[in-house]
DNA sequence: CGGCATGTTGAATCTAATCAATCCACGTGG
DNA sequence: CCACGTGGATTGATTAGATTCAACATGCCG
């Protein structure tokens, strides 16, 4: 299936194209067979977007749920003159907006990185789905768990690690929540950020992580270019940026 | 009633100590009276605690759910040597880990600051009551997202504000928070945090602090003494803080 | 009274920001 | 094929903001 910028279709029964959230919420707890044929049946548009497209913009009030089904996402808020500071970053099969079933006002952005195919699914169709599967609004409600878990540890990033500590950390994460979901392995992992990101992410100037990450290279830890992260050596990547994984909490959906 | 340190009592249909969380979750949503009922009826142990005394722990398998009956809690990260990033403030009301319903692991802890009373729920009480009320459900989900969005606004606040501007958003939040549960009014409330509390917060030093907030005395916009936060102009501070109250989500809270 | 936690201040230091160029890879159109 | 434009990466020089270390003041409590 081939899908140009913008072109749109709507998602079927017959049709499989939501199997990434099938899977992803697989990942998180046991589905059943009925339950994984209502989410796949599910009404969804799906489109393949350019970079830096908004999905989401402060002070929507969005109707729908977003799923990136392939490539990468964007959390972020402005503040002052054109300062972003990006919250999170998204991968294949991530729901980045949960929190719509919920709040009805939208306090940030999210923005595709490079380029991305996003599932747009109604907020209706997904109450419906919960109310008739109450499991997954636990799934789901963990999901979100999991990633406020995630934004705790950002706090702690840019709040009490050096610029050095910061990048290490995130690169740690980054390969960490790839590998979860299989789509990092070899210490190699996609990572298709600017400098300019990387410098919103952790709270730095670009000019700075730009050094910071030549002291990396240099230091034999990572290498990043062509939007690929290489990890030289796992335990000392972790040892330097103070990496605990247990914010994640992937060992129980392992299960 | 009067407690002494340490001394629990468990809480019994006849016994109305809850109260907190009921009014906490009717100002989420509406609650009917059957529900109203069932969240007073909660086995609870019910515990006033001396300053500084950790309700959970990182790397702890909680059983139960804190419910802060009245005082303050903060909750904080170690990372490195000792250096420590407070995540968030909580006050009367605040139901600290509705996570623990779905996350086995703690991942951070939480204290009380300078001495407070907490209700500990059994997990098995709630996830009964969330049974048998599905309503529940979306309050507590609500809540927890909401959460989520004061956590996102931190990393904003530590990563891309100014030390001047991260205190003064600081106590906005502190004092948009209480007002919305009718704790403060009169541009004065209650904030029983030191300076090392408020550097841990925001990501400074204390000494950077203290001079920031001597700044801040100097420029008319605040007094902080006592553990009591007076505002003398609403617009002004919002103004240097660049806030904005949308992420606490409260409008909908009044419904 | 003495001890301890908190708040305050000064001076030196250093990290990271700022400003301003330049470079490089890549794609596009003449 | 080459000139050109563009977005991203890189580097240097300078400065601002925050940290560090050290000392001292204050207030509270046993």
């Amino acid at each position: 299936m081939r899908l140009q910028q913008g072109e749109a279709f709507v998602a079927g029964p017959s049709d499989h194209s939501l199997e990434p959230l099938v899977r992803k919420l697989a990942s998180i707890s046991m589905l059943s067979p009925e339950e994984q044929q209502a989410i796949r049946s599910l009404t969804a548009k799906v489109r393949r977007l350019g970079p830096r497209h908004d999905l989401v913009r402060e002070g929507d009030r969005p109707s729908r749920c977003c799923l990136l089904l392939e490539g990468w996402a964007a959390r972020y808020k402005f503040v002052g003159e054109g300062k972003r500071q990006i919250i999170s970053f998204h991968v294949a099969g991530d729901l980045l907006d949960v929190q719509n079933l919920h709040l009805g006002l939208s306090d940030h952005n999210i923005s595709t990185l490079p380029q991305a195919t996003v599932a747009f699914i109604p907020l209706e169709a997904l109450r419906t789905l919960l109310a008739k599967f109450p499991g997954l609004t636990a799934t789901l409600w963990r999901d979100s768990l999991v990633d406020a878990a995630i934004f705790r540890e950002w706090v702690v990033n840019v709040g009490r690690r050096s610029a050095y500590q910061r990048l290490c950390h995130l690169f740690c994460e980054m390969y960490a929540k790839q590998a979860a979901v299989e789509l990092a392995q070899d210490l190699r992992c996609p990572l298709p950020v600017t400098q300019v990101d990387l410098a919103d992410a952790t709270g730095l100037t670009s000019v700075h992580v730009n050094r910071t990450l030549r002291a990396m290279r240099g230091d034999g830890l990572i290498n990043l270019t062509g939007g690929k992260l290489t990890i030289n050596s796992w335990p000392d990547l972790t040892t330097a940026a103070g990496f605990d994984p247990t914010y994640l909490h992937v060992e129980a959906r392992a299960a």
